[in-house]
DNA sequence: TGACTTGTTGAACCGTGATTCAAATAGGTA
DNA sequence: TACCTATTTGAATCACGGTTCAACAAGTCA
């Protein structure tokens, strides 16, 4: 019998393993059994701790979206330079490649949020959020007299992470020449239009 | 029984009901009977046509993404003028609401294309082409002194396409504040920028 | 130690979807 | 008209996924 676990850690595991399920097998395509052999259980296991699967499947697209955006902060908290800090930020926006799992599980989202009106409320949030982040540089940049905005913080934040997301995902359908690399650079850019400074790290 | 039609006719039936199938219940959460009876037949009759279901699916993005394709060459084909028709194109690379059906089925392939070669490729594809059109317009546009482009036309064309992607998504999961005019809004103060014109319609 | 709670299994059951195929039927054709 | 072939049906079958639940195992606590 697999290990016994507490309710708070066993609800961790199952979270993670519906993670990795819906990646290999997509958001709505997943089955309970999937998830259960992910987990190492049987599927009354998982049906005792979710009686019903979706809210498991909501649970652990909000834990995605919450790991990813809590990295991209992480990446950029000891930078002061709001020139470096756009740049890395940009970065941490794009998968590392097309098996990168954060990402892959963020795009299984975008067609079933035009059917399911959680899943388009978590992704409305998660892009309103990283919006929030872009303004909060560009404007420390402008306020330093270094970012020169084309255009207002909200305007520009936009299209930064649009940017990221079509981007994203290009590299996860394999795209033939454009790769994390080529992506960042398009997107540097815009960005270097937008601000008016080089963007080059030193 | 249905009425009696020719393989040809019975199969572009079939396409059409599977797009519709697909948009109601996910790429690959649709099943059998769901496009049988879109089309009005019996499971029996899809199979009888399509042995394996996967072609027909494949075979119904192909079709949606070339209609998506062509209707946009064609709402741009009268036009002569490059701010013009810049305009225009950007306009109709974006859904009309969250319920427009091409932009849904295209949504619908983002996640899938992470598993699946032949879908990825699909997608890809249609990016590359629509960068092509863009890159026609942007350099006519530039040959007669109209434009006077901030990057090279593959950079700015590349923007333009992954700006109408991302944006299409938020229109699909209902963005809060951004719908298909602000969305259009958006892409374009971005040409304004890229193009140095001022991209006003008369 | 023994009762009690909680987590897990495994088997049984049920409904559903895919698949097969003989029979029926419509259209075309000689 | 009668035949021939392509198309469609409907029922039978099979496989599989979800659901339930009694039994069991592993902790917990008095």
């Amino acid at each position: 019998m697999a290990q016994r676990k507490s309710r708070a850690d066993r609800r961790m595991d199952l979270i993670d393993a519906a993670r990795r399920a819906m990646i290999q097998h997509g958001a709505e395509g997943v089955h309970l059994n999937q998830i259960a052999e992910e987990a190492g259980l049987t599927s009354g296991a998982v049906l005792y701790h979710y009686p019903d699967l979706r809210d498991l499947l909501i649970e652990a697209h909000h834990a995605g979206m919450e790991r990813f955006y809590e990295q991209r902060v992480k990446k950029i908290s000891g930078i002061a330079d709001p020139a470096l800090k756009l740049i890395t930020t940009i970065r941490s926006g794009l998968p590392e490649g097309p098996e990168d799992a954060g990402v892959r599980l963020l795009c299984e989202l975008g067609g079933a949020a035009g059917r399911n009106r959680v899943y388009g409320t978590l992704l409305t949030t998660l892009f309103d959020r990283q919006v929030s982040m872009y303004q909060t540089i560009l404007e420390t940049g402008a306020a330093q007299g270094i970012f020169t905005l084309a255009h207002d913080s909200e305007t520009i934040s936009r299209t930064l992470v649009a940017l990221e997301d079509a981007y994203g995902y290009r590299i996860i359908a394999r795209h033939h020449s454009i790769g994390p690399d080529k992506a960042a650079e398009l997107i540097l850019d815009y960005a270097r239009l937008a601000t008016g400074h080089e963007l080059r790290p030193k």
